[in-house]
DNA sequence: CGAGGCCTTGACCGCGGTCAATGCCCGTGG
DNA sequence: CCACGGGCATTGACCGCGGTCAAGGCCTCG
């Protein structure tokens, strides 16, 4: 029944060390969502950002351009964080959506109580430096990927470093996370 | 003479409290340096990172892609910082430069300072993380801008937002900062 | 004054998007 | 259990944005 607190913890203590106490009262911020697959979680447009936790499922972040087709930012799989982290630290309106694409079990901690463990927790901070910095490195080689290689190539990219895409989800969510029409995809599948 | 000491230090003190002996440390780590037009300060491939503070000036930082056109990630004039993040987060080997735009006068720190200034100023990781969010909502933002909009979008949402680079700069270059080619660019500019 | 870099303009073309038709798979209800 | 409908994938026809190549003009700096 515990099973995702556990995952999270896991997922904190491979990268920050807590005392016994100090996992007590993080775990007291996360609450547990049982998210049904297609459910939008975050609204574009929406303040007050909740950061999730994937236990089981998946979740993905997009934006819409004004012709209405979507791109899908980031996908996180099991034990994985998702936030629509623009709008988590600028506290803006959140120009991207998070939506289910599995039916999903989460945790989700608010970003007020995430900002109260940066100040009650000291190691804390560390752990949401090495998010940042996941988030980051993660963000520029999209950025880099998007501008330098084109849609073979991203497409071959992703094999590699991330099959799991390619193979658990639909070619209309991998055409939207390499910013290809599905179209498009469908052709570079065919020629091998 | 020690204008550009004062700079840094008016960046830093408007983002954290420092005490005055904090001041004198963190200095202690900063070291000017004078770079011509043009001048390469980070290779693709390096690795040893250093963080640049532009005092006077202006640097950009780009990539190649591989048919040799580069695309430029970031600008930063005076007041600002600059760094090849990724490569400086991970330890990597770069894959971004760094150059001079113009003659410029400017601070460096490397990347092992500044870690260990992460370990001996303890508002210093604050300063870190918000540089770290800084960064991350800048390049987002350019995610979107590049996956979501077209050339003559781009441009005049750069117009709008970020005119001095229109201005300053000279064409080549900021058509390599929208990601078009210079004749592109030309063609808009002429079209309005 | 000459040379080299930058900008502009025109001709051409290819990647990848849109639209549309068709096929396939699967869940749902008669 | 089968028929139907809806969503997803495939395939073809078409076309437009923006890139490349090339020529010509202009400005700057040695």
């Amino acid at each position: 029944m515990n099973d995702i607190f556990e995952q999270v913890i896991f997922y904190i203590k491979e990268r920050i060390q807590v005392s016994p106490s100090e996992v007590e009262i993080i775990l007291s911020y996360f609450k547990p969502y049982r998210a049904q697959k297609n459910e939008i979680l975050i609204q574009q447009g929406q303040i007050g950002q909740r950061t999730f936790f994937v236990g089981k499922g998946c979740l993905r972040i997009f934006f819409n351009n004004e012709q209405g087709q979507d791109t899908t930012r980031y996908i996180a799989f099991e034990n994985n964080f998702a936030t629509s982290l623009v709008s988590f630290i600028t506290g803006e309106p959140s120009q991207e959506f998070i939506q289910a694409v599995e039916n999903s079990d989460l945790l989700y901690i608010t970003q007020q109580d995430f900002y109260h463990l940066l100040e009650i927790i000291p190691s804390w901070d560390k752990f949401y430096r090495i998010y940042l910095e996941k988030a980051y490195v993660n963000n520029t080689n999209r950025l880099m990927s998007f501008v330098t290689m084109e849609a073979r190539e991203r497409y071959h990219l992703l094999l590699q470093q991330n099959p799991t895409i390619v193979m658990r989800l639909p070619n209309k969510l991998v055409a939207s996370y390499l910013n290809i029409s599905q179209e498009t995809l469908s052709r570079l599948k065919g020629k091998i």
